[in-house]
This record gives structure tokens, sequence and C-alpha cells, in this order.
DNA sequence: CGATCGATTGATTCCAATCAACGTGAGTGG
DNA sequence: CCACTCACGTTGATTGGAATCAATCGATCG
């Protein structure tokens, strides 16, 4: 990761961004696409929130097998786990702002209400974990990115959903091929379920069929 | 999930079976095998923790497929989740004795030791999903069957592991069938990286063939 | 001793991976 | 402006690994 001392002048409380607990509080930095924002096996010092942008969290296997744990957009933290080291190395999707914060300065700062919404992130985010379990274990190819697509409509709750990453980043967040990706989002369109205005922007044209196939 | 009011003989404490802060909080309760301690979308009011037996989380899809989360043993807190309702069930791999807390005793008890020792229970739990979401996307069917006896062998260290769940549980967990479960489980004894005293009981005869299928 | 349940083994099928070709759009430079 | 490259996505042909279907084995129990 880099270095942390290296950035000073950012640390400005940009007033109406957030209206949480974490203003004030550690480090703004910026990140270019695919930059490393920290690495596996690093240990987990920081905890971090996305400003702007978005992250993937990704583990690879000694062969270069590759799985995305999640996605991370503005507000949400990242980089939440026990001490130790981070088990997964998070990445920006596209050029992003991060919001850093030692693991100290929260013990320290005495904010019972900043643990416990960090602690309420943490469930969140293992919630979302057992969710992904049961899509990677028990769901087919074309539920898998049918579902996909519902859980990213479902937190943009626009007319037309932006994709925010390609079809690897997919493919890698699914436990798919980029080539089965490709096929299931063909599938999906001719039933008329999805309809793409473009490789990065979709609108859901039949909620019904799609939520069925979510379960 | 049962009457909580129900039991009030077994808040007993019992000293030296557990060094830590739940002592003398919440109730003892016993559950026979393959009960259930609570359901799916039940209402999360209460945290678990094993105290003898061992406890499987499961999730269910509409027309039958199963996951199972993870599995519990004792010492091991478990429906840990942000308010909200439970994702998963969760029932007992054979006679088991839980200690049930309810989540506003805990609040109110003010310790923050607690709070900080759930919190880490917490983030253990997420860790543990991670590696479990890199096993279902991302590894062989071996592989699987391989990290699983490895796990389980690091986490009781000693000479005869004991498998505390049958075939199916095992399948569910690692996203396979019970068939192959059992052809890599024979396919790993015939490569000699483990032998089979019983159906439940192993022991790791390489134990670095099996760490590098484990990555 | 049959009955039953869990586990194993065998034969076959099928879904997704792999290998390969092609399409498309953005950026580059002549 | 066009030719070229390059990254990314789609589509097609074939393969392969795990699922499915089916039979058998072994242990436990009435």
């Amino acid at each position: 990761m880099r270095d942390l001392t290296a950035q000073t002048s950012a640390q400005a409380y940009v007033p109406g961004v957030f209206d949480d607990l974490t203003a004030g509080l550690g480090l703004r930095m910026s990140f270019a696409q695919n930059e490393e924002i920290y690495s596996q096996e690093e240990e987990a010092e920081f905890i971090y929130k996305v400003i702007s942008g978005a992250v993937r969290t990704t583990r690879l296997l000694a062969d270069g097998r590759r799985q995305i744990g999640d996605f991370y957009y503005p507000g949400e933290f990242f980089g939440l786990e026990p001490k130790e080291e981070h088990r997964f190395s998070a990445e920006a999707l596209c050029d992003t702002v991060v919001l850093v914060i030692k693991r100290s300065t929260i013990q320290s700062s005495g904010s019972s209400e900043l643990q416990h919404e960090i602690w309420q992130a943490t469930a969140q985010e293992l919630t979302r974990a057992q969710d992904h379990l049961l899509l990677l274990g028990r769901k087919t190819a074309c539920e898998k990115v049918a579902s996909f697509l519902c859980n990213l409509a479902r937190r943009q709750s626009a007319e037309i959903v932006a994709l925010p990453m390609g079809r690897q980043d997919m493919a890698d967040f699914l436990g798919l091929t980029i080539e089965t990706v490709s096929r299931m989002l063909t599938q999906l369109q001719k039933g008329r379920s999805v309809r793409f205005v473009d490789h990065r922007h979709f609108r859901i044209e039949n909620p019904d069929a799609i939520a069925c196939m979510c379960e």
C-alpha cells in the first residue's frame, strides 16, 4: 500500500457528503483505476470507506484463479477484518477516493457510536457474504447472473442501471468465465428479462422473471 | 424456535468450562440431533454460543437446494447478524447444548469487553466466510474436499480427526453432491494423502500433498 | 434374518469450461 | 480520413468435470 504519510492535504471535511461519524477522521486518498489499495496478506492496520468511485476485493490462488469477494460503492466500509492480516486485496474499479482510518484511532476516539456503526457494517458485510455463499454454491450460471443484475438494480434503484465493472470482474465474482457470463446475458436478453442499452448499462424489463431466478 | 421461558434450571455457571465473559449470562438450552435452533427469516433476537456438540447453519432455495454456511464447535459464537432477520437457519448436528443470550442484554450489560469479543467473533466469522467464498467459487471438487479435511484437522489438532457430520452435510457445505464427495475421498485415499479408519474418522497421511491442494 | 440408512461405485448425461474465431469501438499515427 | 492496433465482448465448436441415475455394499437394529 502507498505511504500514508505522503498525503496530508486531503483531510478537509466536505459538508453534506456524509451525515456520519467518520467526518474529520482519517485521510482521504485517491487511487487510479486498477490501483491496489491494500494487498492480500498485508497487515490490516486500517479500515476504509469509499467516498467516490468503486472498489473490489480480490483473492488469488497460486495458479492465477481469482475470486472477487465483493464490490463497494460510496458510503460503504471495506477492509473490516479482525486484526491479523487481510485475506483479500482491494483495488479501485475506477478512479476512486477512499477515506482511510487507522484502527487505533477508532479505539481511542472513544466514540461508542462509531464502534457500533463499524460493528453494524461488519455484520452487514457478513450478511452479504452469506448471500454470496448460496449463490456460488448452489445457483446455476443463469441464476448467478440474474441475481447479480438484480442486486445491482436494487442498490441503485434507478431506471437505467450502471455496471461499474467489466465482464471479467463479473465472472470472478460469480465463479464463472467471461464467456459464460456473456452467454447468460444474451440469454436473459432473448428472454426479454433485461435489455442492455450498451455494454455497461441495462434496464430490467421483467422484474418478476428476474426475481424468480434470484429466489 | 422453542419457547425460552420453558427452561429455567440450566443457568448454573460451570466453572472451568469457559474463561470468558459470557459466564452467568443467558440461558442454556439443549437440542436433539437435527433439531432446529432458529429458522431462516426468524428475527435475530438472540446470539448463541456452542457449549457442547456442534451446529450447522443452512439456507434453502425454494426447490430444496441447500447451502451450509458453516459448522460451529464448542466455544464458538453463531447467529451473529445485524438486527433484522436470520439469513440462515441453525440446526444441531448432534445432541447439543447452546448458550442463548438476548441481544438487548449485551447492550445493557455495558460490558465493552463483551461487545468487543462479539465484534471479534463477527469479524472472525467474516474471515471464514471469505475463505469459503474462494473455495466455492474457484476450487475443484478435489481441492474442496481436501481443504475441508485440512481445516477440520487444523481446528482439532489431533492425530485422528473426527468428522462430526455426514456426507450430505459435507456436500452441502462444499457445493457438491454426496457422490462426488465420496469419490474425492476415495481418490485422496488412493493417493495416500489421507486414511479413513471409519466413515467418521480419518488421519492425514501426507500433510504436504493436502496443504498444496488447499493453496 | 430381513429391513433400513448411509456410503460407495459404476454408467451416462449435461452444464459450464475451454479453445478458437469474429465483431466492435476507442485510440493512434500515417 | 483511413488503416492499424488493442482491449473488450460475443458467438461457435468441442471437451471435460461434476451431476444424475442406478446398483451395490456395509453397518446397525429390531
